[in-house]
DNA sequence: ACCTGGCCATGACACCTGTCACGGCCGGGC
DNA sequence: GCCCGGCCGTGACAGGTGTCATGGCCAGGT
């Protein structure tokens, strides 16, 4: 019988999730959660086999509650479960120690064979995001770009961003700048469009 | 026996809800669809006594999916799944003659009641949705700005809006600046996040 | 017929942005 | 040690952006 945990901010997905994998005679979800501040601390009370995570969650993002898993439960096996096939999500995950990454438009029946094989100890991949992640590769952003363009994605003037990370306002256009360039857009709008497309920006 | 279509992008979601509902003796899930366009054909081949629809769908949204249904097959019910509780959907749903919008957050077993209600003729609606729906009211945009707006949310220029739109540029900056106040926004990147949160614009 | 309000356009202006050149600081690798 | 590359800052400049005033056109309501 193996144990999950099912981490997801829709109830109704996360039930419905739940019921799929019922029918499996082999599966049993011991636990479900609907914020990633409450992964681990439900990982430690009800010791699961597997914990499957939604990458966009309230309160903890599911990337970094697998970190939290890995280090602290290594019988845990992590498989992410996530809306959208960023190139750049899959590459976090598996540097997150994460054992497998299955994208919501896979087919349904196919869930249930990934969560067998992560338990048994193999890593899942979506092919189609494998090829993708490996020609696009990672991010060309340094952090502190990364950072500025994050601070920008809400529509706030340079002067916000230099106030909000206290920087001065010339870095901050420079950082801009080069963001741009390295993404090939010509706004930062553009930037940050591409950039959360290719998953090297977490949204929001 | 109600004959049910479920409509939505994400397959493992798709399935998962088609495995929640059959799991109630009353309900069967007669056909499942991935696009918005799909949605009338398969309404019309398998004719369902309710259609679940999600808003945010390729080749056509829920919501233009919807009036096709009522306009073209009145005896199947609409009722809405969405992801996001933006107010503006709730009341663009209601005019598309959507018998009733419920979130994916909402507890699971109350899918299948409200199910039931839409079939038996009565209207279901998100409470906490519908309380803001009515306090935030209406759109203040008008066809144009939303044109604009919506152009704009892919980080293009002016220019770019210009060409696009068949526009002057005066005219669009003109459009633009009117969308920035009425959202008391003060970048039109922020202006579009706005719009997109009331569910004035729909994004992409 | 009149007025209102949305749409389109022009032109002008202050301000913000994106770019470039330049310099300084620091940690890591040959 | 030296050099490289990321990070931070300054200053300056062309061009884009947001705002305002002004005006014309047209549909709908009184």
């Amino acid at each position: 019988m193996i144990r999950l945990l099912l981490a997801d901010d829709q109830a109704l997905v996360r039930g419905a999730l739940a019921a799929l994998l019922q029918l499996e005679d082999d599966l049993e979800v011991v636990a479900e959660v609907a914020r990633g501040d409450e992964v681990l601390p439900a990982v430690l009370e009800h010791r699961p086999d597997v914990a499957l995570l939604d990458v966009e969650m309230p309160g903890l993002d599911g990337l970094s509650a697998a970190r939290e898993v890995v280090a602290r439960v290594p019988a845990c096996r992590v498989l992410m479960v996530t809306t959208f096939g960023r190139p750049g999500y899959l590459k976090q995950a598996m540097e997150a120690g994460a054992s497998g990454f299955v994208v919501k438009d896979t087919p349904a029946r196919q869930l249930a064979d990934a969560v067998r094989r992560v338990h048994s100890g193999l890593r899942v991949v979506d092919p189609a995001l494998a090829a993708e992640s490996l020609t696009q590769g990672a991010s060309p952003l340094t952090e502190r770009e990364t950072d500025v363009l994050r601070a920008a994605s809400d529509g706030g003037t340079v002067a916000d961003i230099a106030r909000e990370l206290v920087l001065s306002e010339g870095t901050v256009r420079n950082h801009l700048s080069n963001a741009i360039g390295k993404t090939g857009a010509r706004t930062r709008a553009e930037a940050v469009r591409v950039a959360v497309d290719n998953g090297w920006l977490v949204p929001r």
